[in-house]
DNA sequence: AAACCAAAAAATGAATGCAAAATGATCGGA
DNA sequence: TCCGATCATTTTGCATTCATTTTTTGGTTT
């Protein structure tokens, strides 16, 4: 029926319709969305959030839908979406193009950030179990292990995890599906620059981690929603320091051409 | 340019594309939305919010292309968006159903509804004018006259005017687009049954508010962000007792026929 | 040579058409 | 009479087509 040969990577982590927006259907309905709708949605986000397009590149039709071997129809609606999940723009008659986060728009990001993990936290003090305490504590270590080794990716990865448990044990699905598109909005910056300044705060980040697993521990929400508000914050701090000379969003017209 | 004699309320909490999602596009591009896409969307998401379908009631798409007077196209582009943005399920060939919100799912919102105005009030008091808090001290002693006068409606307005203020003094406008969303998804409820109950914890809101105008004053981020939860998580306490009986969402297919 | 205007080409927005699936209705059998 | 199966109708999903708008390109003018 269609060539279908395309990037596709690996699945990503954004769970179905990601949109910071809701959770598909859940009222005793179907499970997967066999739909093709459904599955160029996926897969489109996929490829955005991957970064397989510039910053401010324009995203065109025809070329994703040869790529994806559809017609215009379900492509366009997927594209719909995503500008409502807020990973690409609509420009009227001028088609989509990745949405460019400057600054201010990172800030915003992050402390938003803040506060749903601030929230999960809060949540997950009432109702965590002994077990997924252990479990967190354990990806910590593992954290440890890599902070120790310098291996700057595997800390990455263990201190996402980290953060994903905390948002589950809040037991709050409307919560983690908001959690994911964030978080997919920002995957694209945090893979390519983020790193960097991160590492100057590998000492003071671990400490704030420790702080969080012992207002956990103790099963105290209020001091550990700050503490994770605190963390957010300073991460954030670090991430828009790192895009020092950025005016805002600005480099948009010259990439995707 | 329509006929828009819905129920109209007053158009709606939700700025753009209110989606949970984002604001539709501020880099430096255009303003408003006149394509015929962004027009229907803005209407049905209104007319859906609204209540004029019953709770997981049916939405054809055929009778709205009718009452739009557009081609199905555009309408199930918003359909898809709608989707996206939780106010609506679409399940694969049998159409979109208005979105039932059990208890499980009330009791989610409002968490997170409650996680966000704390993340708003906490964010508040970093850069809050005393005009704003004036403003606010204002709507207060507004929502104070209509208590003593026993007026439900125009206090629950007044209400949620605050509880805009204090979000809007956050400075995020990523915050507000996810807020707006969630306070639709929410909207239908509230008119309808969230009323009752609400009342009789009016002294008791009455003496949360001023706590939360306390600390805003002060400037106390934290005890804030702790006031303003907690006063969320007892209006959810009271919404959802209000709905005692309700199994989960399952007076679904008896509805909308 | 740079700038401006005009026409062609391409891309977007929306409408229509068609195949597949689901819903409803009628008919047959126990 | 009640239940289940077959068939007609409706509805959904996607492709295709049509109408504008934008962008490009070529030619002209200053």
């Amino acid at each position: 029926m269609a060539p279908q040969t395309t990037v596709a990577t690996m699945k990503s982590t954004i769970p179905e319709s990601g949109v910071p927006i809701a959770k598909p259907a859940d009222n005793g309905a179907e499970r997967t969305e066999p739909s093709l709708h459904g599955e160029i949605l996926s897969r489109l986000r996929d490829y955005v959030v991957e970064g397989n397009i510039p910053d401010g590149g324009r995203v065109p039709e025809r070329q994703l839908c040869e790529m994806f071997g559809i017609s215009r129809t379900p492509l366009r609606e997927a594209l719909k979406v995503l500008a409502a999940e807020g990973l690409i723009d609509l420009l009227p008659n001028r088609g989509a193009r990745v949405r460019q986060l400057g600054k201010r728009d990172l800030e915003e990001l992050f402390d938003v950030m803040g506060g749903l993990e601030s929230l999960a936290g809060r949540l997950a003090c009432e109702t965590i179990t002994d077990e997924e305490i252990a479990e967190i504590e354990r990806l910590h270590y593992e954290m440890y292990g890599h902070y120790l080794h310098r291996n700057m990716h595997n800390y990455f990865q263990a201190n996402q995890r980290i953060h994903e448990r905390i948002v589950a044990a809040s037991r709050n699905e409307t919560l983690r599906t908001i959690y994911a598109n964030l978080a997919g909005r920002i995957r694209r910056v945090r893979y390519s620059a983020n790193f960097a300044r991160e590492r100057q705060r590998w000492t003071e980040a671990m400490r704030e981690h420790e702080a969080i697993l012992d207002a956990l521990r103790r099963r105290a929400g209020s001091e550990l929603a700050d503490t994770l508000f605190q963390h957010l914050r300073n991460k954030r701090t670090a991430a828009v320091e790192h895009l020092g000379g950025m005016p805002e969003g600005a480099i948009a017209e010259t990439t995707g051409r």
